[in-house]
This record gives structure tokens, sequence and C-alpha cells, in this order.
DNA sequence: AAACATCTACGAAAATAATCGTATTAAAAA
DNA sequence: TTTTTAATACGATTATTTTCGTAGATGTTT
């Protein structure tokens, strides 16, 4: 699958969390933060749809889309990504660093423990 | 500071890593992975230096080139936009998402841990 | 049925990014 | 000093992304 353009992803985002979507949904979505025309966003839709990055039933002439990859798989790509083009290949760095900005709570903090422990567990 | 590209990315690193350079030396590590000529690679650079991202020393014919911005400062504007626009403005997701993915040494695994005491203790 | 609203399709324009060719200039080598 | 090498500048081309206008089709309302 291609790297998603920053429009895509804005998309994508919307349609995780929606599961499935008309147009005109997303497009009142992207709206609220963004000041484009409808078409603008039919058209980004689109090609998504002609790149293989969204499913599209046709069947209402009001066409629903859905994305085709779980959010999981496009985030750890372009997290790889990420690491490779700005952390010099050290996913570490990058987690400290998130680790870092965060601020994050007690509640968060032993999440990451909890996790930290099972990973080590597999070991 | 303006985001900048894939292939302004590529060499902002090496210029992270090398603290300043000529484009030359640029040039010559990125033909180890990419396929472009040197007009290219100096092109980038300017145009960089145009956006304000780079310094550049003209005292000599050789033009030196160095970042402005330290890489921790362009790490967490990438970071941030990577938070909001692929994990729903959850740093702690994507935390764990690249926890997951690494494989990550008991070294590695033992610093995380010090380094979230860390940040407890600051509460 | 007529008028209106709301879709999609299509193509093209505008903006941005990436690439390179050529010209010119300055240094180094012969 | 002539020739060659190596650098920057400039402009143009190509590719990609973003945006939108217009046309045509299909429902909805009156």
């Amino acid at each position: 699958m291609s790297k998603p353009t920053e429009s895509e992803l804005e998309i994508l985002s919307l349609l995780w969390e929606m599961k499935q979507s008309n147009v005109r949904q997303i497009h009142e979505r992207l709206a609220l933060t963004k000041d484009t025309g409808y078409t603008t966003t039919l058209k980004t839709m689109q090609n998504m749809h002609a790149k293989g990055m969204v499913n599209r039933n046709e069947d209402q002439r009001t066409h629903v889309y859905s994305p085709v990859t779980n959010q999981k798989e496009t985030q750890k790509s372009l997290l790889k990504n990420l690491v490779t083009t700005a952390f010099g290949g050290s996913a570490q760095k990058l987690v400290l660093q998130a680790l870092g900005e965060e601020n994050p709570s007690k509640e968060e903090l032993d999440e990451i423990r909890a996790f930290l422990d099972q990973l080590e567990n597999k070991k």
C-alpha cells in the first residue's frame, strides 16, 4: 500500500473512526478544521479509491467508503518511515522523545510498564 | 519553521550527524542510497536555505551548510504531526505501537523503565 | 411534471516537490 | 598561461498533490 498523503491521511483517520462513511459526512467533519470545497473532498476520496486505499460500495447513489487497511497497519508503516527518516533508525529514540513530550498520567505510565514487562516475558 | 519534505529531511538528518557540510559531502552520502544528480542535491539545499531551514556560510567558494533547527525540535514537531494525523492525538498509542514493533533488548527496556520512573518523580 | 437539491464523473488548473541541463565562475593542475 | 576540474546559479521540466468548476444523472419537493 502506498503511503497516504497528508490529505488522504486526514480522511483515512476519519474513516477509521467512523468505520464507513459517505463523502458528505467526511466533508462536514473536514470542514470544521479546513476550508475546502465538497468536490475537493470527493476527488480525494475518488483518488484514494483508485489507489486501492479505500473500498467503495456503489449500490446506492450515495457511495459508501471504508478503509482497506486497518489503522494499525498504516500506523506501523508511518512510524517506521518516521523512525527511518527522522530518528536515524532508532525506534528507541522515538519512544523516549515521545514520552518526554507527552507528560503522561500515572495510569498511562503504569500501562506502559505493564507492556514492557509483557515484552520482556516473550524473550 | 515549515515542515521539511522527505528529500529535505534526508539532508537535514545528515547535517545533524555531520554538524556541517558542503554539498559534495552530502551528495556522496545520498548517492549511497539514492540515484540522483549532484545538481539535484544542490538545488534542494539551496531551497532549504531559501526557506531558512539551514544556514549557509559563503566565505569560501564551496559553501558550508549547517542546520538551523536542532534535531530534537524537528523530531518533536514531526512526532506531534504524526500523533495528530495518524494516532488520533494519542501519543500514548504511538508509544505502545512503537514499542510493539521495535523488539527492544533488555537494556533498552530497562532504559525506558528508568525514564518512566524519572517522569513519575517529576509529578 | 417542473423545479430544485444532491450526488458522481471528468477534466483541468494551481500549488508544491523533485529532478536535471546548461551557463558561468573560480580554483587547481599542467 | 592554458586547460581541466569543481563549484554555484538559474531556469526549466516533470511528477505529484491539492483544489475546484462544470456537466450530467438521480432523487425530492412542490
